[in-house]
RNA sequence: GCCGCUGUGGUGAAAUGGUAAACACAGCAGACUUAAAAUCUGCUGGGAGGUAACUCCCUUGCCGGUUCGAGUCCGGCCAGCGGCACCA
């Protein structure tokens, strides 16, 4: 590459450092080596030596990111800037400040990459957390790295494999609260009732393999029957697994949103996910048998529509019910049925399917028989896995009755012009007997009172949340701390923690189901009579609880020290952080686990909130120049570290704020960045002059004087608006008010010293490193004017309201609601005198065409409108 | 199909119901310079009239409503983006 330049001779290049409008390149490292040195951001602890219990707490918290091999990408400084701003804003308002950042470093991709490279995963994963960490720094942020978390860090592990020891030994009561599952061994249950209620239990159910991924997979972690990493199809098949039973919680996850500063679409899509739908069990007898088969329907008002049932081809009554000249049809269906993988399903989830089992129903409501069908549009996991099919009242059912000429019963009345058939609103109920004339509300609540009168039936509530499958067939993940010995499970004693995967050559999937931690023969074998669990726990298991961590992230005897929570997550409202800042696209995955083991926590008393998280916000996501999503085969990535390169970090972190709104999803645009990076040049020269040599020294023009009017009124606007601003998180538009502020100082002859300090108190928590330098050449000159030592132990500027009011304000004069003239007047003047003077304006008289006016309307301050 | 979010200049955007387009980008013109870069200054939504200073009209996706006054509040529609989708 050198050779190709062209001769000094001929052409002198511009160096890089000559083209620079201010050295960022000097002293940005110079302020980040200065605050790790003095530990500018440690956060001491209550019971430190120096923490100060008089302030208020501050917990300000980033989704850390996963170290891949790439690096960081754009769309990580996005919200790692807005939080460090607030962070800074918050300490030089008086917090105490937790800011810090860590590693969610198990996982798939590790793994994979790691094979493919032929390396050990935590190899790979301790180089690309080097280079996370090195790009953070370079970036100015300020974390107390004392606190940094490690997830694949034994002394981190230890306690997820703790924690999930607490799930395994507790149990949900009667309260719906999580109790230790020793209160059940007090009262005599056998092994298998206690473990059929542990939090951590062991199922066979048919779950989401990926032969691909060798590895089963959470519901979250399967979109359109395709592995969400990857892509790759996903099949049902039983397979023993772990499995956390989050759907006992199902109702407190839904209700306990509402205490949250969360955005509304985020519930909302909690919301859906966990399903919530209210109605009602009803128990059908089977025609000339003893067998009952309980449905669940939403609708119990259209009983009597009830003209045909169907079960989930899985349902264990299939067998029982099958008549003779049945069974090869529906064996045959129920085969086909369980080999469709998931996608399939999803694919041909319009074009309805099933068969007749031979066997009848009777409808308790009018003793009719109804034939009993199986179809693989019901499914086992969801209510009972059973439905009476109505038809008239239910696309599906009337769809599933079209093509198999099941008859259609109407017995919901529409409102005038409404078709009934495939009617699915609420009506009056018709041909239904007793509830005729009701309207649907009414008619659910007869009949479930009926139901329950008769005992056929009650109201209930089911989820479409299901139990959350926990355990994986990979190698990098947390291993489960349990051994089984004669077919049972049973926790290893936590004097055991951390229990350390072992190290393995050949750490491939096995092809098959079984675990790769099955090679490791020597440490499968935990006793004579006993064996590991050859499973590990999934990726977010490690992020379910990161925030407590920080807290108290040296800990040794605790998870977290009960002090340490107790400050950083108390407060008095539900959620214990205060901000937590991070993307979309952990709506329902992380966010949703996480609450659940904070409540499980809570339930226990390891934990002071019942809430982790207090408020949330959704960065947007930041396209590439072209407007489409950054990726590599577009060619659109944009990669901070040459943005930090040609124009400092401080340019790309007042860049991404200036953007647009931190929510919205905006498009990158280098052009801007040369804005603020020329921004950031202007406040450089308000302090500095360059001599001939290109030599930077302070100006003379910066001298020890009092700020004039019109400076002092733009840096007092720029504190207030900044301040408020910054609460908001309306960053953009704080940027533009210090661009303002700069522009009142440039328009100065003679730089007012301590005045231009104040503004880089408030440039401080964008800018630091900028901030930082220009107040130590400040105070090199001016000693008493400027901070000693660190802006970010300064404290944040008071604005004066006094310094904001003006003596003269401009007022419109409006006829009709129309601009018509404008005049200044004193800021004191009575709405008389500014009536009298809207009336006196000639361009008001003109427009008003002699007419008397109907109505004066005075805002002091801003207009008047003369109606006529 | 259902749910949610977003529609404002050439572009990113701003605006407690009160002067629409702050701030920035791009563009144009000028100053400095032998020249360029950098820097600084001015102009920059559309239309009409006027030699000009200037004046008027229109403009926040579309239609309607509330109000002295609507980008903002209410109702209906359209478009784009995102999510969910046989959950009885």
């Amino acid at each position: 590459m050198t050779s190709l330049r062209p001769s000094p001779c001929f052409a002198p290049p511009m160096s890089s450092e000559q083209r620079k409008a201010f050295p960022f390149s000097e002293f940005e490292p110079k302020w980040q080596d200065v605050w790790e040195a003095r530990k500018a951001f440690r956060t001491p602890n209550p019971g430190d030596a120096d923490f100060d219990a008089s302030k208020p707490k501050y917990f300000v918290l980033d989704m850390f990111p996963y170290p891949s091999g790439a690096g960081l990408h754009v769309g990580h400084p996005e919200g790692y800037t807005a939080t460090d701003i607030i962070g800074r804003f918050k300490k030089m308002s008086g917090f105490n400040v937790l800011h810090p950042m860590g590693w969610d470093a198990f996982g798939l991709p590790a793994e994979q990459y790691a094979i493919k490279t032929g390396q050990h995963p935590r190899a790979t994963t301790e180089k690309n957390i080097e280079g996370f960490r090195g790009q953070l720094k370079r970036l100015g942020f300020a974390y107390d790295w004392d606190r940094e978390v490690n997830t694949t860090d034994p002394g981190y592990f230890k306690w997820t494999q703790w924690i999930f020891l607490k799930l395994y030994n507790s149990y949900v009561g009667e309260d719906g609260k999580a109790h230790p599952i020793a209160e059940l061994e007090g009262k005599g249950l056998s092994r298998e009732e206690i473990d059929s209620r542990r939090l951590a239990y062991v199922s066979s159910a048919p779950v989401n393999w990926c032969p691909e991924l060798g590895t089963v997979l959470a519901n979250e972690e399967v979109v359109d029957g395709k592995s969400e990493v990857g892509g790759f199809p996903v099949e049902r098949r039983p397979m023993r697994q772990w499995m956390l039973r989050i759907t006992a919680y199902a109702q407190r996850l839904i209700d306990e949103l509402d205490g949250l500063d969360w955005p509304e679409s985020i519930k909302l899509h909690q919301r859906n996910w966990i399903g919530r739908s209210e109605g009602a069990e009803v128990k059908f007898k089977v025609a000339g048998s003893e067998e009952t088969i309980t449905v669940f329907t939403t609708r119990p008002d259209t009983l009597f529509g009830a003209t045909y049932m169907v079960l989930a081809p899985e349902h264990r009554l299939v067998d029982v019910l099958v008549s003779e000249e049945q069974i090869t049809a529906v064996e045959e269906y129920r085969e086909k049925a369980g080999r469709k993988s998931d996608m399939e399903r999803t694919e041909l989830a319009k074009d309805k399917s099933g068969v007749f089992t031979g066997a009848y129903a009777i409808n308790p409501v009018n003793g009719e028989q109804i034939p009993i069908w199986i179809a693989d549009y019901v499914l086992m996991g969801y209510g009972t896995g059973a439905i009476m099919a109505v038809p008239a009242h239910d696309e599906r059912d009337f769809e599933f009755a079209q093509k198999f000429e099941l008859p259609v019963k109407q017995v919901v009345q529409p409102p005038e012009g409404k078709d009934w058939q495939g009617f699915t609103d609420h009506g009056i109920a018709v041909n239904s007997g007793f509830l005729d004339g009701l309207s649907t509300p009414e008619a659910k609540k007869k009949i479930a009172a009926w139901l329950e009168e008769k005992g056929l039936g009650k109201g209930t509530v089911n989820f479409k949340l299901r139990d959350w499958l926990f355990s994986r067939q990979r190698y990098w993940g947390e291993p489960f701390p349990i051994v089984w010995e004669d077919g049972n499970h049973r926790s290893i004693p936590a004097s055991e923690l951390p229990l350390l995967p072992p190290t393995l050559e050949d750490f491939k999937p096995t092809g098959t189901p079984e675990p790769p931690l099955s090679k490791a023969t020597d440490w499968v074998r935990y006793s004579a009579t006993a064996t590991r669990e050859l499973n590990t726990m999934p990726q977010w298991a490690g992020s379910c609880w990161y925030y407590l961590r920080y807290c108290d992230a040296q800990n040794s005897e605790r998870f977290v020290g009960e002090a340490a929570e107790k400050y950083w997550m108390g407060g008095g409202k539900p959620g214990g952080v205060d901000l937590y800042v991070g993307g979309t696209e952990h709506a329902v995955l992380h966010l949703l686990y996480a609450r659940f083991w904070h409540k499980v926590l809570f339930d226990l008393g390891y934990v002071t909130t019942p809430e982790p998280f207090q408020r949330l916000v959704n960065q947007g996501l930041i396209l590439g120049e072209d407007g489409q999503k950054m990726s590599k085969s577009r060619g659109n990535v944009v990669n901070p570290d040459d943005v930090v390169k040609e124009y400092g970090a401080d340019s790309l972190r007042l860049y991404e704020m200036f953007m647009g709104p931190l929510e919205q999803v905006k498009p990158w645009s280098m052009k801007g960045v040369e804005g603020v990076y020329r921004f950031l040049a202007r406040v450089w020269r308000l302090v500095m002059e360059v001599s001939e040599e290109g030599v930077w020294s302070v100006s003379a023009a910066l001298q020890d004087v009092p700020a004039n009017k019109q400076v002092t009124k733009a840096l007092h606007e720029a504190i207030k608006k900044c301040g408020e601003d910054i609460e908001k998180l309306s960053f953009n538009t704080a940027i533009s008010q210090m661009m303002i502020c700069t522009k009142a100082f440039i328009a100065e002859e003679v730089m007012p010293a301590s005045a231009v300090v104040t503004f880089l108190k408030v440039l401080s928590p964008f800018a630091p490193h900028i901030a930082d330098d220009l107040n130590a050449r400040i105070a090199s000159k001016f000693p008493d004017l400027a901070v000693q030592g660190l802006l970010s132990d300064a404290t944040w500027p008071k604005y004066d309201p006094a310094a904001l009011i003006e003596d003269e304000v401009e007022i419109v004069f409006q006829v009709n609601g129309k601009l018509r003239d404008k005049a200044r007047v004193p800021i004191q003047s009575t709405k008389e005198e500014l009536e009298k003077l809207a009336l006196a304006s000639a361009r008001v008289r003109e427009f008003m065409e002699g007419k008397t006016p109907k109505k004066i309307i005075v805002v002091p301050g801003k207009l008047v409108n003369i109606v006529v």
